[in-house]
DNA sequence: CCGTATCCGCCCTGATACTG
DNA sequence: CAGTATCAGGGCGGATACGG
């Protein structure tokens, strides 16, 4: 169930920094996040084509237990639940905006197909 | 031999990056090259405690290709080889910077365990 | 010194079906 | 609506042996 842990300690930072991104649909869960404030599982799901429910929910469950993403149930029916970044999601998300911008530009010079390019700053 | 090509088209920037930097050595390796420059193959793998021939080998090989690190070979006996940054390279790294003082921070929240925090103005 | 070649286990991811 | 359970495939990382 639980995300297996590193193998061995970390070795510097980066290390640290990409056990927490890695992951298919992280960064794009980040992004969505910070873009909405908050958002329910199924605006999520809706905004990450092609997630399954268990990757998504599996991903979710991953940055809660890093302390990425909080985590809000509301007792009512239909059931709601709603995910938002915690502070250390936010700067984890701000820290990824210079990596997000390199990218960009490594898509612009590759040519590579893109789905969708947010702006850095949104 | 070749990475397996992406399954789909990027869907941001962020990745765009990470699919050059995953990989568990690849980090290192790019703060290495940067910190000393030029580093032979010997060098870089008494750099990178525990990892493998085929390992760096392959990352290597990886980077060369995505335009991130150069390969010089000298022709002499016995054989030198010499890895330095390409300029897409080094600016990638200069974009990770921010990430890893993010993880530097998280690996003290944490009190992970931690082989060697290089300092990210080096 | 600088790699290749081969084999292998495990985790990551995904498809599908089912539940409160 | 918001998940869980189960099964399966394939890539990634590693161990080991060999080659120029």
């Amino acid at each position: 169930m639980d995300r297996t842990p590193r193998s061995g300690p970390y070795i510097c930072g980066i290390d640290a920094a990409l056990d927490v991104v890695s992951g298919k649909w992280k960064g794009l869960i980040l992004w969505e996040l910070d873009a909405h404030r908050v958002r329910r599982f199924s605006e999520l799901r809706r905004g990450l084509p092609g997630v399954t429910e268990k990757m998504l929910t599996q991903h979710l469950r991953e940055m809660e237990k890093d302390g990425l993403v909080h985590r809000e149930v509301y007792a009512e029916v239909p059931p709601r639940v709603e995910y938002s970044l915690t502070e250390h999601g936010h700067t984890l998300n701000q820290a990824l905006g210079p990596l997000g911008a390199w990218g960009v530009d490594r898509i612009r010079r590759e040519g590579s197909e893109v789905v969708d390019v947010p702006e850095t700053a949104h």
